[in-house]
Parts: C-alpha cells; structure tokens; sequence
DNA sequence: CAAAAACCTGACACGCGTGTCATATTTACG
DNA sequence: CGTAAATATGACACGCGTGTCAGGTTTTTG
C-alpha cells in the first residue's frame, strides 16, 4: 500500500538514491530496447536482464510496460528543443543555421538510440506523446519559425516556408541517426565514420546554406 | 503435403486466381498493420480480420508470420527505384530533381502507409532486408550517383557528394509520409492536406535548387 | 538499536498469440 | 459425373509474456 510512494507532494523533496539510480538503469536499457524492437517486440524480461535487476524488481518501480515507455518519452522530450537554441535572431542566419545543422548531426551521432525511439514513437502516429508535450513541441517550433520570418524580413534570408524549412533540416539530420543502416549502405560502408558526418555535414550545409541565404561569395 | 504447391518449377504458370486474390488481400491487410503496429504488435489473427479470411487460411498460404512480412517487402523493394528514372543525363539537372522531388513527394503522399513500412523496417536496422535486397538499393543509387558526378563535370551542376546528396533529398520527401502526423502538429493542421504537399515541394525545390544549380534567374 | 519504511525476489496465475491437425467443402479436369 | 487436387475452417496444443503475491532483506530514522 505504502510502496513505491513517489516524491510528489508539493515538496521536491531529495529522490532517494536507490531509487534514482535504479530507475536510471532501467530507462537506459528500456531505450535501447524499444528502439530496436518498439513497444510490443520489447519485453520486461529483457529490460530486467539489460539493466541488471531482476524482473519484479521492474515492476517494483515501474506498475506497466506502458509507464516505463512514458518514462522514456518524457526524457527525450526535453533534449528536443536544445539544439534550436542556436537559431536566435541576433545571429547571422548563415553562421545560426550552419551552427543549428551541427549540432542536431552530433545529436544524431551520438544519441542516435533516442533518436530512432523517438522516430519509432512518431511513425505509429505518437501514441503515447501527451497532448500537453506535442503543444510543447509546437510551441518551441513557432517561436523558432518567428525568428526566422525576422530574417527573412530584413532581408537576410530569402522567403521560404520557415516550417517547412525546419522539417527539412530536421529530416536531413536525423536521417543519419534513424536510417543509418541504410545511408551506410549507400555509401559503402559498414557502419556511418565521423568522417560521413562530416561529409554530410559538409553537403547539407552547402546545398542549405546556399539554397536559403544566396551563395556564398567564394564558392564558384 | 502436396499442400499449397507454389507455381514455380521453372515454367511461369498462370497463378491461379484464387490464389492471387487472396494473398493479395492478405498483403494489403499486412502493409498497414505492419506500419501502424510494427512486426511484433501485428498478430495473424487481427491479419485475418481485416483481410476477410478466417485464420486458419492465412496460415494456408504463408507458414509464418515472417513470410508475410518478407513478402511484403518484396513488394515494397519493386516500387523503390520507380521516381528515381527521373535522374537522367540527358534531361537539365534543374528540371530532373524538380521532377524527382515531385514525384517522391507525391508517393509519400499517396503510399503513405507502404513508406511508413518501409521506415519502420529500416529503423530497427533492416533485419528482414535480404542482402541481394539491400544490394539492389546500393546499385541503383550507384548509377544514379554517376549521372549527378556527370552533371558536376559538365559544370551543370555545384559540386557536391552525390551520395549525401541523395539522401537529403530522400529524408525531405519521406518526412512527410513517415512523421506526418509530426509535421501536421508543427503545421497546424490536424492533418496534411494537398496544399501542405505543395508548400512542401515549394520550399524543397526552391531551397535545393538554388542550392545546387544556382539561383534561377528570375527571383530575387 | 529497534521499528518502520523502502527495497528486493522467487514462484505462480492467467491470458493470449502462434501454429497444427483433422476434416469438410469447393474447384479443376478428364 | 467422378475423382483428385486445391481451398477452407473449427478446435486445440503449447509456449511465453505480463503482472501479482507473499514474504524476504536492507536502509532509514527517531
């Protein structure tokens, strides 16, 4: 009845270390698991095992499969609207977007586990996302996309759709991250380098860059 | 035994109707609970609802779960390299990637569900992709690749990887199949409509466009 | 250092999903 | 027609995955 009584209750109060810690463990292994099998291809056994706990230990902290995917979202959320920081009016549009195109290429490198949960989550229609965190989501997006009318109206930028601008960058970056497997097999590879970031990088930013803010003066 | 004998042994027999009709209604059941629900959450039974046909006769003409999936793909595989004919030496590299991008856009947007299948099989690392399937992906790029490098020579075209290239291109126009429901939220709409396709393909081709071949004369 | 709270765990109930089997019905074909 | 092959189907076996329970052990707290 007592159990697994959680720290609301107004006061946020210190989370005991046991518990943090192993809740921890067992997000950690959950994302893995639903990124490479999803929901209903996971299961509690093998969150048990990956993180070490035996299973009813699981169930000690979390009451459903359902939860522990909540849980989850709920992390990647908030690592959504990071590297938008970047696009920030004061800035050149050129140097922000450039900026803004690295920094979600490294995201996708090295947290492309989170990044094909997420892509999971979003290609079965987004089930589990509450109403309340894609209201985030479009939220942080339209703020950005003012920014962007900002620079298009000043004139440093030329007019495009800045949402539809957005989805674009978005696509392009985390398409190395979700879809890894097969731009390795396009290029190549066995598995993406740093160096084919790079080279991604390098093309998106050209074609982008020169697409949305006129060719740079050196090139050509 | 002699228990659904395929109609293989060399000669192309004409397939029997019956047949044919009903694993294509199993098919067409399969695509969309296989992107909806992915692998695992897809049962053979709710197969069987929707295609009409008692259980026991699905398994009549697959064995397993996996076979249905296999041939599903198969399908898929076929329809891949259609919008890619557009990539030809001949045609003006402007107007060949406009093309492209229209009619990459327009099979995401009337094979939606068949886009997201393929998605999901190749987030989770493409297990069920055969390796002459995944070889026949990289080949077909491979040519297309050596028709871009042909433009870049002839000075049509800025010099970019081709490759990396592709993939931009790619990401861009499955976004709005794979995570439409995601673009619809940023967009606002409760779903996309032609309209947003068209913005789409607007943005896209005026961005990349003017990316890689120059800005076109007329605007600005 | 005791008592309470938090944490941990093996064993088990229960439902459900896959795939089989024995048998019925329909179709092809001489 | 009549016989064989192809198609259809209800009932069932079996495994496995979720989630519970009853009772343990460790940690916190006064």
């Amino acid at each position: 009845m007592a159990k697994a009584v959680r720290a609301d209750e107004r006061t946020e109060a210190p989370e005991p270390r046991i518990r943090a810690r192993n809740e921890e463990k067992i997000l950690g292994a959950a994302v893995g698991l639903f990124a490479d099998r999803s929901f209903h291809g996971t299961h509690i056994k093998e969150i048990a095992r990956v993180s070490g706990l035996p299973k009813t230990n699981v169930y000690y902290y979390f009451p459903t499969k359902e939860s522990i995917y909540s849980a989850v979202i709920e992390r990647l959320i908030e690592g959504w609207d990071r590297a938008f920081d970047h696009i920030e009016p004061e800035r050149e549009p050129r140097e922000a977007i450039a900026a803004y195109i690295r920094a979600k290429l490294e995201y996708s490198r090295r947290h492309a586990t989170e990044s094909r949960f997420f892509a999971n989550e979003i290609l079965r229609g987004a089930q589990f996302l509450e109403r309340r965190q894609r209201q985030h989501i479009r939220e942080v997006t339209d703020q950005r996309a003012h920014v962007v009318e900002e620079w298009i109206r000043r004139g440093q930028m030329a007019p495009v759709d800045p949402r539809h601008f957005f989805i674009m960058l978005w696509s392009a970056t985390q398409f190395y991250a979700d879809f890894g497997m097969l731009a390795a097999d396009v290029l190549g590879r066995r598995r993406l380098t740093r160096t084919d970031f790079d080279a991604a990088a390098e093309t998106m930013t050209k074609v982008i860059l020169d697409g949305c803010c006129g060719p740079v003066a050196s090139s050509q």
